[in-house]
DNA sequence: TCCAGGGGCGCG
DNA sequence: AAAGCGCGCCCCTGGA
């Protein structure tokens, strides 16, 4: 396997420590859990390889012990602070912390950091990364608390016993932490350029950190507005098993509409078969076919689609499983996604319906501040590739005005559409038509994703800006591939195996895209949440659960975009935070290179008001 | 009765 | 209009 590198500028080199360098940056402390229950704490010199090893001693309470109980944990961290906590897995560690009220400033979290050095071309000739597979490569994540891991009740986040259940301190003897932490020392000190592979693993490792913290003080979610809209649309809440009124009211509709009054409409088969039979020649039962048909149907059943979604993904089901004592829990899955982008497990929490958006309120007393990255993806591109023109056509605040006005395309919609399809791979329309022009005003960064396409079309990896590698295809890949090769192969064989080129090469095209935009993302939450705690507590305490129940707090994060829940009286100074911290996550990334990061930001008392 | 897979649709 | 990328999760179906 081959890895070709396009270029790029370097990074700065930490993510947390912010404007005033602390001398703690290469400071590790280990914690590893002990087959008896105990806590080892492993202070620097000890633990943390040639790199740390010359760094100030832990500053953890003189005399500390080396090992100390569970219960003592809290304590030795709040003691032991500033220094970079290093453990197996965050969510083994932290909602434990959380739960005893206590904030950790920086963690690396060596499982995330292990897929990182495991995958990164930077570091590929690395001995970590040529080792042979062992027990941190299969290392589960582990499960945050809440309703997932414990729906008897639901509201476990406060809870010892509840996140023994949801997190099981699982005593891993094969895994020495400290060993672990000097082999990624070591495979960071070795690689490529270790100073992005050193950014992308504080910035995972800050992820992680806000993630379980996000998990901790969850989305404020106001249940009985949630029910009214529910009401509102499918009538009152119904026995378990049974269609809403709205819902049947419509089936009926649907039933007489196509003459088949036996239909079940979630039947997808049975609908497609009743349309057909009806005289309508859709190939699917999706919206987008019916909706271009002219038939007494296809209104009905396009808000029988719509309400019945409500109902099954979001309705009262969800309500009672998701919703707890005025939060919204989720699970957030750092790194869940090939690309750095995370994913979450429990209740669809990157699905949230527009719809109801309504049902996030803040606490009396408390705002949300909402903001979202302008056109991330584009901008990140124009860093990526270095494209000064493209970073011109930015700078008026919308890069697709921007890239009308330098007169590469006529209309900002054939920019942002020409744009979505070079970073996706779009190859028919309008998209596909625009696209020629693009590569005439921009070549930096058309060329950039072109690139990237043509790697993966030929089963090769590409990498994000800081280093993170893209999956290698797989054997089933390869196969088809080589059968393409083959003397007697048909046509529909070579015609298959051509398909599948060009879906990798869209893969690895957006790969570096979506993948640089997540590291971005990742940067830019590390510092929300430094400066958010910088800001200090207000008024009295509220709902939020310590150590937030005074201080404004990230309660989502969406991808580009984040929630902060806040005392209403700092809301202005959260929103400038968001701000500021947007640009210095463009300056992590891309240093001087000068393209700006522009953020939407509202401050408002429910979601559904920002913008 | 359980499970994998497909269609569909919500979000970025 | 959707397309082209990445997800999670619902329902139903069909095979074990």
């Amino acid at each position: 396997m081959r890895f070709v590198t396009f270029g790029g500028r370097g990074p700065a080199p930490d993510v947390v420590a912010g404007p005033a360098k602390r001398d703690t940056r290469t400071m590790y402390t280990v914690l590893v859990r002990r087959p008896d229950g105990r806590v080892g704490v492993v202070p620097p010199a000890a633990g943390a390889g040639a790199e740390a090893a010359v760094a100030p001693v832990a500053r953890i309470p003189a005399g500390a012990p080396a090992e100390v109980p569970a219960e003592a944990v809290p304590a030795v961290v709040r003691a032991g602070e500033p220094t970079r906590w290093t453990w197996d897995d965050t969510n083994r560690w932290y909602p434990e912390l959380l739960a005893a009220g206590t904030r950790v400033e920086r963690c690396h979290d060596l499982r995330l950091s292990r897929v990182i050095l495991r995958h990164s071309p930077l570091s590929a000739a690395t001995a970590l990364a040529r080792a042979p597979r062992d027990a941190w490569d299969d290392l589960p994540a582990a499960p945050a608390p809440g309703p997932a891991a414990d729906p008897a009740t639901g509201d476990s986040s406060g809870t010892l016993f509840a996140l023994a259940e949801a997190a099981p301190a699982a005593p891993q003897p094969a895994l020495d932490p400290a060993a672990e932490l000097s082999r990624q020392h070591d495979a960071v000190a070795s690689a490529t350029d270790p100073g992005r592979l050193r950014l992308l693993l504080a910035a995972e490792s800050a992820g992680a950190l806000a993630a379980a913290e996000m998990n901790h003080a969850g989305l404020p979610w106001r249940a009985d507005v949630h029910d009214q809209i529910l009401t509102a649309a499918l009538g009152s809440r119904p026995p378990a098993g049974r269609r809403p009124d709205r819902l049947k009211e419509l089936a009926a509709v649907v039933r007489t509409a196509l003459d088949a009054p036996d239909l079940n409409p979630d039947s997808l088969p049975a609908l497609l078969r009743a349309l057909n039979y009806a005289g309508l020649a859709v190939r699917t039962t999706s919206k987008w076919e019916l909706a271009e048909i002219d038939h007494p149907v296809v209104e009905p059943l396009l808000e029988y689609k719509s309400l019945a979604r409500l109902l099954t993904a979001n309705g009262w089901t969800w309500l009672d499983t998701w919703v707890h004592n005025g939060r919204f829990r989720t699970d957030y899955n750092v790194g869940g996604v090939v690309t750095g982008r995370w994913s979450t497990s429990g209740g669809g929490a990157l699905q949230l319906p527009r719809a109801l958006r309504r049902a996030v309120i803040a606490d009396p007393g408390w705002t949300l501040v909402v903001a979202d990255a302008a056109q991330l993806e584009p901008r990140v591109l124009a860093g990526l590739a270095g494209d000064d023109r493209m970073v011109a056509a930015a700078r008026g605040g919308d890069i697709y005005q921007g890239m009308v006005d330098a007169g590469a395309v006529a209309t900002r919609d054939q920019a942002k559409v020409g744009m979505l399809g070079a970073m996706y791979g779009g190859t028919t329309g309008v998209s596909a038509a625009v696209l020629p022009r693009l590569a005439v005003a921009f070549p930096t960064a058309i060329a950039y994703v072109e690139r990237a396409a043509r790697v993966g079309e030929r089963g090769e990896v590409v990498a994000t800006h800081l280093g993170r590698g893209s999956p290698p295809p797989g054997e089933a890949w390869r196969r088809t591939q080589g059968s393409a090769f083959d003397e007697d192969a048909d046509a529909a064989t070579e015609a298959r195996a051509r398909s599948q080129t060009r879906a990798w090469g869209r893969f690895t095209r957006n790969f570096v895209v979506q993948g640089t935009a997540a590291e971005w993302a990742l940067c830019w939450l590390a510092s929300i949440r430094r400066q958010l705690w910088e800001l200090g507590e207000e008024g009295a305490p509220g709902a939020a659960p310590a150590p937030f129940s005074r201080r404004p707090h990230l309660a989502y994060f969406l991808h580009d975009e984040v929630i902060v829940h806040a005392p209403a009286a700092l809301g202005d100074a959260v929103a400038q935070v968001l701000r500021d911290a947007a640009q210095e996550a463009g300056r992590l990334l891309f240093g001087a290179f000068p393209i700006t990061f522009p953020v939407t930001v509202a401050i408002v008392e429910c979601y559904s008001d920002a913008k």
